[in-house]
DNA sequence: TTAATTTAAGCAATCGATTGCAAAAAATAA
DNA sequence: TTATTTTTTGCAATCGATTGCTTAAATTAA
């Protein structure tokens, strides 16, 4: 597994007897080489088979052509969606995605940062743990002068770029869909308010409760993860109370998938008796015999506009860092689980 | 976004008036240095926050601990949960991970295969995209010397390991399944047959009719891709027919959630008249009200081999290649859409 | 105290590509 | 034909870390 006989510019250099700095000129297309040069040496490099060696030209250019990207977990339908935005945009100028995982730990994220500043890359992406709270390890990437740019879940620091939804829009647009439903007894299942994204849906649904001058029930907001058993336990708890929600407004859709089956359970009525909006569109939420109302969070759409950010923000070469906020409108996929007009319309099954 | 000024070991000799190579002998724990400079130099490091360029040294040693992953799209849960089933291997071990999409095509598969090798990869991990057929683009990987592992969906050249499910005991198991449970006339929903695992899947499926003395009906089978639709579509086919099956094992989830939906809208119970037996564990099957029975393919389990065989692979150094096939079990989940019994027991709902 | 041995540290080449500056070659003008 | 300008090409340094070989320093033996 060693010894690569690669085929290196000196290797034609020596082979048509110039000079390696003619050679990678001509590769490199610069004017002041003449086109039989050129062209001689391009044919014989294809015939060499050679490959040039990115590493050397990377160590010498100083930019690697890579990006990384960080995220609590690959394997999420969000996260792996974001990325894939970011792959699609980023390759066809050139760049590679190196990504890590930070498990939601924040001495993971740190590491993993770490490694990836070290490795040189060209700009970093990520979202970060639920277990965040310092930012020593991220302010380090700044000190680096390397371009770092935020999705999804953000920290609010100076002169950092940031493409997320906006999620006080969607906190008041689910629960307002819900009022129109006609619901007014409306149950929160609240994400980690240590993570503005929660934080912001949370209070869009206040606003909207106020709006709509519906009166706020803290005990209708119930702090869950991202785990189907916490939406069973949820309606567990909330329908201990003496006045039973109508509706529930997931901040995840595992939570809602477990709060609909924990109703199910009990046999209440969706949407008859409850209505059921969940978050981030998972692909399963369409998939279901009863599909689940949810907010879209364009995870593609996103991972193509924060590679965009930062494709702006390395081009600006010599430029002051600019600071740019990107806020995407969620988008609220209606489905059976909270639509009751559909239910009257047609009344079929 | 220039002029980064990093800290070089130059920059720490010049410090403290030695030479740079001691500064990275000393930072490598060589045994030539005293235990005072080695002292000396880490603090020293430390203080001016050096930070190793892993460009350089890559550079110098011939491997950049980084590997290249290929796969048709990230964003599947199947392939993102391999990927980090490598990551969660490798990362230990100081390696990082490129990714790369096909989108199945051939060419971009080419295309990504290339880049990865000018970026000096250490081994590459591919799952080779529907339209691959001829292999001269992997050929070059091997002419290169760069391990490469197929994982899932392989292609056989020879000296090249892979690690793939049984996907024939795979066929065999779901088949068996779905006679026990007192089916005859069973349907297959099979995929590409251009693809190894396709084949293998509807090889099983024959082998189990035949051991169970049930007749191969070629009108039985019907070849999808991994949309709903296609499903649907496949079932509007059979019902077609004289005989109307009474059981569908669909090589894919997607294409067996078609079918059951397209199932239900005629009315047809599940599984009391129909079983259904669906093929990759996706996550939405569990979480169906009606959950579909599947076969997981163990994808975690998948990467950390993967990644295993490849460690193994690069810690022979001078050995001769060693080609190793790992071949995993299959593990059927049964869940409501193929299970009668359950049903008889507890006739609850 | 001097010679022999061990230990610690430095010199300089190397990995492969790029690029400012200088030199050579070719083209043009005188 | 010679001087001048323009094109081409080459030299050598550079990016940052590593390592074989050599030299200097420290330690031990004589």
């Amino acid at each position: 597994m060693k010894s690569k006989d690669k085929v290196t510019i000196y290797d034609i250099s020596k082979k048509l007897n110039i000079s390696a700095a003619t050679v990678s000129r001509a590769l490199n297309n610069n004017p002041k080489i003449s086109e039989k040069t050129r062209e001689l040496v391009v044919k014989t490099a294809r015939e060499m088979n050679y490959k040039q060696n990115r590493l050397a030209q990377a160590l010498k250019q100083g930019r690697t052509n890579n990006v990384g990207v960080i995220v609590p977990y690959i394997n999420r339908s969000f996260f792996s969606s974001v990325i894939r935005g970011i792959e699609e945009e980023l390759t066809p100028h050139g760049y590679h995605i190196i990504i890590g995982q930070s498990h939601e730990e924040v001495e993971i994220e740190a590491e993993q940062l770490n490694a990836l500043l070290n490795t040189q890359i060209d700009g970093i992406f990520m979202s970060v743990s639920k277990t965040t709270q310092k930012t020593d390890h991220i302010k380090k990437v700044l000190e680096e002068q390397t371009p770092l740019v935020f999705f999804d879940r953000k920290i609010d620091i100076p002169s950092v770029s940031s493409v997320v939804l906006d999620d006080y829009k969607a906190g008041y647009i689910a629960t307002e869909h819900l009022i129109k439903e006609g619901c007014s007894r409306i149950a929160h299942l609240s994400g980690d308010i240590n993570l503005e994204i929660y934080r912001n849906r949370f209070e869009g649904y206040k606003k909207a409760l106020k709006d709509y001058e519906i009166d706020f029930n803290p005990e209708y907001v119930i702090q869950v993860n991202s785990k189907i058993e916490s939406g069973m336990q949820a309606i567990d708890d909330l329908w201990k109370l003496e006045e039973k929600p109508d509706a529930i407004f997931s901040a995840g859709d595992y939570a809602a998938l477990g709060a609909m089956q924990e109703l199910r359970a009990r046999k209440i009525k969706i949407p008859q008796e409850v209505c059921v909006v969940g978050f981030s569109n998972e692909p399963f939420t369409k998939y279901m015999e009863l599909p689940i109302t949810s907010m879209d969070q364009t995870p593609l759409m996103m991972g193509k506009i924060a590679a965009q950010v930062f494709l702006e923000q390395v081009k600006e070469t010599n430029a002051y860092t600019v600071e740019k906020k990107v806020v995407l409108p969620p988008e609220l996929i209606i489905r059976d689980s909270s639509n009751r007009k559909l239910l009257k319309l047609s009344d079929v099954s």
